[in-house]
DNA sequence: CCGGGTTGTGACGAAATCGTAAATATTCCC
DNA sequence: GGGAATATTTACGATTTCGTCACAACCCGG
């Protein structure tokens, strides 16, 4: 059973959508605005939704800044609502990387078989051990780190720095949005996966364990940050007043 | 440009489709019955589409059994055309494999539009990740290691290493793609198929009568680096710092 | 049909990593 | 300042992953 975040304006529509997928098991969280969904979108606090069924046309943020948005770190599956067939054509277009597009009005019989068939299809997906799916795979650096996701090698200031799967992922993930945060929950969800029935003091060590190695190559710079009783977060060197 | 095989009965609106595509520089091949395509599907003389668009009501044969087919053993695109709503919901709980679907009657704009969502997909899938696809074969020629794909030879500092198919595959996909970790589920993917169901610990056994061939030419140098828990890495000799 | 080279498999010890618990330290808030 | 809540540190056992080896299956040329 999933979690999926819908974000619609109608607000009939959106109260259809939602009971729907709630009465075929899966949780549901409805946004009936663009600038609330996209904040939900950037907490990483909360966990990261199965999938996201986002119309196009919505007040303050549209559907394609929230997909945009969206695609830059995740390969979350997403649906998009468009209203007319004319609009359809010009999101197609603009290949957003949206895993299927439906045009109002449609049948909620469709809507549920294009989701069930979009889960199935991830379900299998995860099932396969594939390589690599990270969608950007880019190189990080600032203030004399280099972390390099292709060949998973860290450095600073040219003594590299050898760390594990589990303490790579977790810098990675944390210095690729530096000054957010992340809470253990969130971090267990995505570093862990979902299923993952774990001790959340588990986050705890691994980030200990980091920290440890980045002081000792990189002396004395406590990067990453403990905020209480919400999670942790990467700072850019000197982005903290001293 | 791609080459579209169309599958529809219909034959004014195989017309349509066929020009359609054909208008945008495409070029297309039409069937009015499952069963002759069917057959142009299992002939390998004739090469592969791009694309398939099969209608899922046909003489003879069916789009679902033409679909089921073609996914036994191809990932071509499929776009599915359905005659009803309620008929799509079947389809798609049949979950075949397709990668769109579409309900008649729709607009030929949006048909053109998802036909070009997908065909640009995969060229991007086809560009983007894949370690060098690159067709032309290169010598590989850095810190004495010279790795000649033509006549697959090594030479490590005039004197020839023999290595197996297997072993100077590896080492040729691991030393084309220097600084990038390789799982041993994409090694196994690519260097003995998709459809290979063995063990990964055959990767391990390459990997280590590789190094130990490289070894014993190349006097004490690992190049080969393990990745606990990820994989693979080749590394140019000096790239990682005493 | 024989034999050498190549390839895949299973087993096993060694090594690295990981999760947990318990002890200790820090921060928060009244 | 004091107590509760939260985080860090440490240590250790369990688990996972790796390297190696020997052997059997296979392929192919002679």
């Amino acid at each position: 059973m999933a979690h999926i975040i819908v974000v619609e304006d109608e607000q009939e529509l959106a109260r259809l959508i939602s009971s729907t997928f709630q009465s075929d098991g899966h949780t549901t969280e409805v946004f009936r605005d663009g600038r609330f969904a996209l904040d939900r979108i950037d907490d990483r606090t909360r966990p990261e939704p199965d999938l996201y069924i986002l119309d196009l046309g919505l007040p303050r943020v549209d559907g394609l800044a929230l997909c945009k948005r969206i695609r830059q770190d995740r390969i979350t599956p997403i649906v998009m609502l468009t209203a007319k067939t004319s609009e359809l054509d010009k999101v197609l277009g603009l290949e957003l990387g949206a895993d299927d597009y439906i045009t109002k009005p449609f049948s909620l019989r469709e809507l549920q078989a294009r989701v069930s068939a979009i889960l199935r299809r991830v379900e299998m997906m995860s099932r396969e051990n594939l390589p690599d799916t990270t969608i950007d795979s880019k190189v990080i650096e600032q203030d004399g780190l280099r972390i390099d996701p292709v060949g998973r090698e860290v450095h600073a200031q040219s003594t590299s720095i050898s760390l594990t799967a589990k303490e790579f992922d977790l810098l990675y993930l944390l210095a690729s949005n530096p000054g957010r945060v992340f809470s253990r929950a969130y971090l267990l969800d995505t570093l862990w996966g979902d299923t993952y029935g774990g001790f959340e003091r588990t986050v705890d060590t691994h980030i200990q364990r980091l920290r440890r190695k980045l002081a000792e190559a990189d002396n004395a710079d406590e990067r990453i940050v403990t905020l209480w009783g919400v999670g942790y977060r990467y700072d850019k060197r000197g982005s903290r007043p001293a």
